[in-house]
DNA sequence: CGGATAGGG
């Protein structure tokens, strides 16, 4: 038997599943309804939010604190108010701006938008935003200007003590994003340089202690020559404020599992079916784990079909379930935003996309399978893995969350109270901690920050990723041997907004004289899948007719040159299954880091154009050359095994790869194979190097973005990295 | 036999 709870009622509504209900819920007393203040002139709405009674106490925090830590829950409007108030109080005067950085693009964008309607300006005039590709912002003008944390992060190569700014405010940090966290890090160093530089953090309560204590110097002797004393008088208080803000959210019933499943889709669906036949209307939010289980057959069909079942019995609400995953193309994204007409239950089923990228209003009840897909980084293999597991408690409440933007909801957790207690960890790891950081250091390095063992870290990375990076970065070319960055070499890279593989195979394209093709495979890299969703047939027949022996990266040569002879029409992205969105972004990257080589130095140069079919090998060699010069960091070589047959399933017989570098250790362990959706598949190149591999659930690692090499090109790109050894004959093939 | 989510003057 099933209990479970109504708004404002404690029976319980007979269902198949057994929901316990947790009695510790917080009981906070109902809020407000939200967004009633519509029609009200926009000052008294500004005086509405929960805010504005805190106003006076935060500026004085931020007057007389070097830190101040804001925990402003959902609806307290902290983000369009605080650096109003900022700006209102004098901190943009004297040629110094604001800044409030956002982990998305996305926010950025709304929230600038919001604050210049508030403040009665045009968009980029005193208030402004900025995220790649796109400035709007003018200088002397603008004076608040929300941005990515990348983009202040890039800023820094120019400003590196951030000059420009009289205050930093930095959103949503709890979520420890990578780019976030190495903010943060540099923000305390450049504390101890400018004690005029206000920091503003927003955090949620679970992790503003941390920053508090992370940011609390004072018990540090600042370095010799700098005064405790600035011309304006006192210096701000080294030890962190932290402010506490209500926000204005309805109380979230939360409800368990009263027994654990192994089927946790099946019971997502039968617990909609079951809010639908028995309780009050309002849409329903699901959370699970991938594409395919929201998508591919899975749970949409599996609803569709008790839709129809529950139509035929003559239920007076329809049952619409849709997907909502970031693959998914715009216009079917949006059908997940729209209000369900009358007589209509959505049912969206959705991957963490909803989490905090995405928010969909109307949703009263969600359903929480408590799993995620999680990138981890394995140092002593260099790969990445992609696997399933439980999420934290943060993430958990803030998923619940999402049922209560209306008005009081309830959240059903897929587990029972014991599981949720024990298994789910209280916080995500963050990502620095779980991430390749060759990137990173290399940016550091730039930064100046030559010690980055020593650097110190909201989250300290484990010591082995921090090696891995350094000699991945050697490796490239853009340390010397002193592990101090390269000059020229490692100053460029750090310059190309680029992970550091596609920054070298840039820099060497420019040498070898074919930066067109370069920046054509380097663009395409750096957007996800160019191949649009649907039917898998349709699109591996699309692909197909762009495919080459020579792998991927020289396929998407072919799908570039194509969509470009189209004009780079629409229609010719549509009818090739090649996601039109994707390629205008690659075309905007593209255009930016030919600019960036372009003020580098490097001539322009293709290797392809005009190259007769007699000689067009040879350029095209010239082409994997100068790829392979970045990716010969991941190299593999076919083995003679082949993956075993198992009794329940056809053979594969995919082929089996090993790493080429480090023979010893665990990455002479790792076992690989071309992925499905590379065009290499069913292809056995003795030689490939691979842009990325993923461990997949079944413990495989699979190679996608392939490109075959000759095996000669590894030691004469990296001969500091591969040496020639003798044939093994057992080895050989 | 198949890609969680963000992000870069």
């Amino acid at each position: 038997m099933t209990t479970f709870l109504r708004p404002g009622q404690q029976a319980a509504a007979a269902f198949g599943l057994a929901f316990d209900v947790d009695r510790d819920a917080s009981g906070a007393a109902p809020a407000a309804v939200f967004n009633k203040n519509e029609r009200l002139a926009i000052s008294d709405q500004r005086q509405r939010l929960p805010i504005y009674a805190h106003r006076t106490e935060l500026l004085y925090l931020v007057e007389t604190h070097a830190t101040t830590v804001v925990v402003g829950e959902t609806g307290s409007g902290k983000t369009t108010q605080i650096p109003q108030y900022l700006h209102e109080a004098g901190w943009t005067q004297g040629d110094k701006m604001i800044a409030c950085t956002q982990p998305r693009r996305v926010a950025a964008m709304t929230v600038a938008t919001r604050v210049a309607e508030e403040m009665g300006c045009r968009l980029g005039q005193q208030v402004g935003y900025s995220i790649r590709f796109e400035d709007v912002s003018t200088p002397e003008v603008t004076k608040v200007r929300f941005c990515t944390d990348g983009v202040l992060l890039r800023e820094m190569m120019s400003d590196p003590l951030l000059l420009k700014y009289s205050v930093v405010m930095v959103d949503e940090a709890h979520e420890r994003s990578l780019a976030t966290d190495v903010l943060l890090g540099l923000l305390k160093k450049i504390q101890r340089r400018r004690p005029d530089l206000r920091v503003i953090i927003s955090s949620a309560t679970i992790e503003a202690e941390k920053m508090a204590r992370f940011f609390d110097t004072s018990n540090v002797r600042r370095p010799r020559g700098h005064a405790e004393v600035t011309q304006e008088g006192a210096a701000p208080s080294r030890s962190p404020a932290l402010m506490s803000v209500e926000g204005r959210t309805h109380n979230v019933q939360i409800h368990y599992l009263e027994a654990a499943v192994d089927n946790y889709l099946q019971v997502a669906v039968e617990t909609s079916v079951a809010i639908h036949k028995e309780d009050l209307p309002g849409d329903i939010l699901i959370f699970l784990t991938g594409q395919d289980e929201c998508e591919a057959g899975k749970l949409v069909k599996l609803l569709e079909e008790e839709g129809r079942r529950l139509q035929r019995s003559r239920l007076k609400w329809r049952l619409q379930p849709m997907a909502l995953y970031a693959g998914l193309p715009a216009p079917h994204q949006l059908a997940a935003f729209d209000a369900a007409p009358r007589g209509v239950r959505k049912v969206v089923v959705s991957t963490n996309i909803a989490e905090t990228s995405v928010t969909l209003e109307g949703i009263v009840y969600v359903i929480d399978s408590c799993f995620a897909k999680q990138r981890c980084y394995n140092p002593l293999t260099g790969l990445e893995s992609l696997l399933i597991a439980p999420i934290s408690k943060a993430s958990a409440q803030q998923r619940a969350g999402r049922a209560g933007r209306v008005r009081p909801g309830h959240c059903l957790r897929l587990c029972t109270e014991a599981d949720y207690e024990e298994k789910l960890p209280a916080t995500t790891v963050p990502e620095m901690q779980r991430s390749d950081l060759a990137g990173t250091v290399l940016q550091l390095k730039s930064l100046g920050i030559d010690n980055v063992m020593t650097f110190e870290w909201l989250a300290p990375p484990p010591a082995e990723t921090m090696i891995r990076a350094l000699e991945t970065l050697h490796a490239l070319g853009a340390l010397d041997g002193d592990v101090r960055l390269a000059r020229p070499i490692g100053l460029q890279m750090a310059e190309l907004p680029l992970d550091p593989v596609l920054a070298r195979m840039l820099l060497a394209a420019g040498e070898m004289g074919c930066t067109a093709e370069a920046l054509t495979v380097v663009a395409m890299l750096s957007v996800q899948s160019i191949w649009a969703g649907g039917g898998r047939r349709e699109v591996d027949e699309a692909k197909a007719r762009f495919a080459v022996a020579e792998g991927d990266l020289v396929s998407y040569l072919n799908v570039w040159r194509a969509w470009e002879e189209s004009k780079r029409s629409k229609k010719w992205a549509v009818a090739n299954h090649v996601m039109h969105r994707s390629l205008l972004r690659a075309a905007d990257i593209r255009s930016q880091l030919q600019a960036h080589l372009r003020r580098l130095g490097f001539k322009q140069a293709s290797a392809l154009e005009g190259a007769t079919s007699f000689d067009h090998d040879q350029e095209l060699d010239t082409v994997r050359k100068a790829l392979a010069a970045g990716m010969f960091i991941n190299a593999a070589r076919l083995t003679e095994e082949t993956q075993v047959k198992l009794a329940d399933q056809s053979d594969t017989g995919a082929a089996i790869y090993r790493l080429v570098r480090s023979a010893g250790g665990d990455a002479a362990a790792v076992k690989l194979r071309i992925h499905h959706s590379s065009v290499l598949f069913r292809c056995r190149p003795a030689w490939v190097c691979f842009y990325a591999a993923e461990q997949n659930d079944t413990g495989w690692y699979e190679m996608r973005d392939v490109l075959a090499i000759e095996s000669g090109w590894l030691t004469e790109l990296a001969g500091h990295v591969y040496r020639m050894v003798p044939l093994n004959p057992q080895m050989r093939r």
